[in-house]
DNA sequence: TAAGATATGCTCATTATTAGCATAAGGTTA
DNA sequence: TAACCTTATGCTAATAATGAGCATATCTTA
């Protein structure tokens, strides 16, 4: 067994790794994320992920080293978290050669139950659609799409060279933003932030291509909040993972409260999705997925008729395979 | 943007990034993995993934390093290649004070369509329920699960100190191992090896408790070749990753030939789901997918009615939001 | 030619899903 | 107080998907 230790532990070349949290939240059915702010605020990117050095010497785990990390930065305590990919290509080829340390990122996923109002200054809850403008489509398909995002992908298909490049271009497009037979696939979250961010649609494009910050009126102000480094990207593939994961594991409610109302629910997930749902398929599909339990009470805010009040059931992860909130997936199509 | 780079940069520890790789492949209906021997074959654990460190300076990504160390190491190219985990507590809390330097491993799975019998010496492809005979349900419950495995980890759950731990561990126990209401969910695999870990029932315990190892006669003998640091858990988290894939992504094609049966295609998926399939709503579903197409050719090879061969339709990927072998796990129970 | 082995076609019962219509139970207002 | 607004909840008819198994087709071999 020690040969094999022997044999690379030798020349190991150094690497640093950040460990970068996404905190999702959830208040008046606005998806959010905890952001930090920069100081000074006079830079183009003035916000980032709470995140911080991996230092096993400290923490034996990085996932207990992200939590030391979020509660310094923002004063929380965190509960469900989740690891969601590493990052070894940070720069995406840009590397800095006066530092000989590459940083590699890991990025985290964590679910709070409540926005608390007391966080550490210096912190704010973003709706993440101000970071995803195109990702939204509970109010119908997105303008941007059509506006922005569409024809300069078209135009960037048509600049490739050679027919076979322009043909997978045109496929990878197709997929991810839904021009073909199927549709918005709303988990594609990551594939088309690569893809804008690819095609230079992202203000993040510029900036780790050194190329000049346009001064103002660019499309840049409408292709949502850029962030520090990588992070739009950790946030892009927290975001899909989401989307997927309340499918077949009852994530969903870590981010409600103790009791709620099925169309409290119904809300969050639209929220998550950036898709409307069909209201009474949607108790029916809870309700036989045995997700929840009725609770004696009622709630009064709801304008109409009061609504029961249910809670989690907890067995229901003894009692099914994968349960989770299996609503189905029409795909919204992209018109014309 | 420079100032937060300069707030954590100047005191982040080092780390080494081991990258390992879990090659999996078929032949005859047994889904294998490629294993590099240990040249003397003298100590308790001989066998190891492809692996090797990270060095930014020479692969720009992870990704292109992985298959830099896989090809030196096996003499393979590698075609579809995926990131699975980063493990950063990969000694579980024993960590060699001689060493500073502490590695986190980045694991990578890798399908090759043709097991290519000029590999490297030293590399060979081994049976992968070999490692994991608890995760063979194809001829029945295997035997090592009432036998060794089930009562050791009912042991296990007794000697909990305080109802509600023991209440915690059953649990546990339940849901990875299917003794409650659902039964067997082929996708837990990794869920099994850490509870099969942490109960001491796999070799590895004890190498990284530095409990002498029994001599003979031990359940170790029943409970899978062991591997070198944490390969182990690296495989198991790629065979979970891949069985619980191929329900919503094509990848079951990287491992077919250009064309074959409908039937191949079948015990290819029995075998890495490792249950079976009834055969003629398997074709249905299959073919209602729009997974594959007709070819002009015949099997011969079939010893009765000669069968059609197929190809792999990528269209597919255009037209359904998450194209699969949505196979049903009806989940077989534990009897017992 | 009969028997054995697969491949393939097809059906029937059951269960899920989709899209709505209809009713219930509150509050507000003429 | 009745009409009306609002939201919750119940229910249904049409369609689609799934689970289990019988039946037939097309090979090889005895």
């Amino acid at each position: 067994m020690q040969n094999y230790q022997n044999k690379v532990s030798k020349s190991e070349p150094k690497v640093t790794i950040d460990l970068s949290a996404v905190l999702v939240s959830l208040s008046d059915g606005i998806p959010k994320v905890l952001l930090i702010e920069n100081e000074k605020g006079d830079n183009v990117i003035n916000h980032r992920l709470p995140f911080g050095p991996f230092n096993p010497n400290i923490n034996r785990t990085m996932e207990e080293s992200v939590r030391k990390w979020v509660l310094e930065q923002t004063g929380l305590k965190l509960t469900f978290v989740e690891q969601l990919y590493t990052f070894g290509d940070r720069f995406r080829g840009i590397i800095n050669n006066d530092d000989p340390v590459i940083p590699v990122s890991v990025g985290y996923l964590a679910l709070i139950s409540r926005v608390t109002p007391e966080n550490l200054s210096g912190s704010i809850w973003l709706d993440w659609y101000k970071l995803f403008p195109w990702e939204d489509w509970r109010n119908g398909q997105p303008k941007i799409l059509d506006l922005i995002i569409k024809p300069n992908l078209m135009a960037w298909i048509q600049k490739a060279k050679g027919h076979n490049s322009r043909l997978e271009r045109r496929y990878r497009v197709e997929v991810a933003f839904g021009f073909s037979d199927f549709g918005w696939d709303a988990e594609r979250v990551l594939e088309r932030y690569e893809l804008l961010y690819e095609t230079g649609l992202v203000a993040e494009s510029l900036i780790d291509g050194k190329i000049p910050f346009p001064e103002e009126d660019s499309i840049y102000d409408s292709t949502g909040l850029p962030l520090y480094q990588d992070h739009r990207r950790i946030l892009a593939t927290a975001l899909g993972r989401l989307r997927s994961k309340i499918r077949y594991r009852p994530v969903i409610f870590e981010l409600m409260p103790e009791v709620f109302t099925l169309f409290e629910l119904q809300k969050v997930v639209e929220a998550l999705s950036g898709e409307n749902l069909h209201k009474q398929n949607f108790r029916r599909l809870i309700e036989t997925e045995g997700l929840v339990e009725q609770t004696e009470m009622v709630s009064e805010k709801t304008g109409g008729r009061p609504a029961k009040l249910y809670r989690f059931r907890r067995e229901v992860i003894r009692e099914k395979p994968s349960p989770g909130v299996r609503f189905s997936r029409k795909g919204s199509k992209i018109l014309n």
